[in-house]
DNA sequence: AACAAGGTTAGAGTCCGTCA
DNA sequence: TGACGGACTCTAACCTTGTT
């Protein structure tokens, strides 16, 4: 209202790529591009001049409308801005700010009341903090604190971390045997069990899952340690988009700790009683051991996912009853091997 | 002694049947 | 209907035993 009359309206302007302000006075948008060309050190030719906050461009009927002191961005040429989407886009497609960035966000947050802004604020530190590049005990002691001392390095404890818990999917395989009352089929089961244990322990318990020092297929995160949610066990992608790498902080490596394996064909409501049931008639021999194991302790059958994203009712979904034997003509084979063997 | 492997326990949460 | 317990999905922490 008062503006509109006055002579010289004053602004602050930023050009895209910095976020220094200037403050300056113009009469209309010529003189203000002008002026603000000069300061910013941009090339005259093609400029133009929108909100900071929205983008939106400032024409010349709009200039004298404006309030005083409203913030404004100078361009040049090509050179567009969507408002703070843009500063959004810019804060994600380069780490030289980010020491800066952390330095502001402690800043706000030191005195910041409300627990969303902090969630926030938080959320955006851990993010920036991210010390994933670091590997070794002595580069990022925090990382290890309360990780015992044998490990040395961030992959090497990552790696044990997955071995552990596939150990325990093969212990509780073992488990079942002493709910079978008769004899001669808790020996076979005991046989299948031994077989498996023996299979899981040459593949290292898969414990390249979690090493981002691993190659391409066997590890499921990147070579930074990203992982990223592979969605529920009826879902073919994560809609949430969540990922994680807990090789950048001590916060996302507990964090990570609540990240499951899960099984998408269950393990204790499917595939152990369907090998249970199998070899109620059937011997250790018969059963097609390769595809158990698959289903029990590989990537197959397990997709990493984010706590939200583990279903904890009943899968429903069943073994493939094709699978579960040894064909004939997988067992002529066999024969065919052991003769030459013994041949040779 | 260092490390690997295994066992136990506790705790998060969901689902489902039973009982009042 | 709603409370409750049991069975299931997982996990980490801690401890013991065995191996190199």
């Amino acid at each position: 209202m008062f503006g509109l009359f006055r002579k010289h309206k004053p602004v602050k302007i930023r050009s895209r790529n910095e976020n220094t302000k200037y403050g300056v006075a113009a009469k209309d948008v010529k003189e203000l591009l002008k002026k603000g060309c000069k300061l910013l050190q941009l090339p005259s030719s093609d400029a133009h001049v929108c909100l900071y906050a929205d983008g939106t461009k400032v024409t010349e009927e709009f200039f004298p409308t404006l309030p005083d002191n409203t913030e404004l961005v100078v361009l040049c040429r090509d050179q567009t801005w969507s408002g703070v989407v843009c500063d959004l886009g810019q804060l994600l497609s380069t780490d030289r700010h980010a020491d800066g960035l952390i330095e502001a966000a402690k800043g706000l947050l030191s005195d910041e009341q409300t627990p969303k802004r902090r969630k926030i604020l938080m959320d955006l530190l851990l993010n920036l903090e991210d010390r994933s590049e670091l590997e070794s005990r002595e580069e990022h002691e925090d990382w290890f604190t309360g990780v015992d001392a044998r490990f040395k390095t961030k992959s090497a404890y990552m790696k044990f971390n997955c071995e552990s818990r596939i150990r325990g999917y093969m212990k509780e395989v073992d488990g079942a045997t002493k709910t079978i009352q008769k004899a001669k089929v808790r020996e076979e089961f005991l046989k299948t069990s031994k077989s498996l244990a023996q299979m899981v322990k040459t593949a290292r318990h898969n414990g390249c899952y979690f090493d981002r020092t691993e190659k391409q297929p066997d590890r499921l995160c990147t070579q930074e340690g990203w992982f990223t949610c592979q969605g529920s066990y009826e879902q073919k992608v994560c809609q949430s988009l969540h990922s994680i790498n807990p090789y950048g902080s001590r916060e996302s490596r507990i964090v990570f700790s609540t990240w499951n394996l899960d099984h998408r064909i269950e393990k204790k409501r499917t595939i152990i009683p369907a090998l249970l049931e199998a070899l109620q008639n059937h011997k250790s021999s018969d059963i097609n051991l390769n595809y158990f194991y698959r289903l029990l302790f590989t990537r197959e059958n397990l997709k990493l996912v984010h706590i939200v994203c583990h279903k904890k009712g009943a899968h429903n979904l069943l073994c493939d009853t094709n699978e579960m034997f040894r064909r004939a003509s997988d067992s002529e084979k066999q024969k065919v091997k052991g003769k030459r063997r013994r041949l040779v």
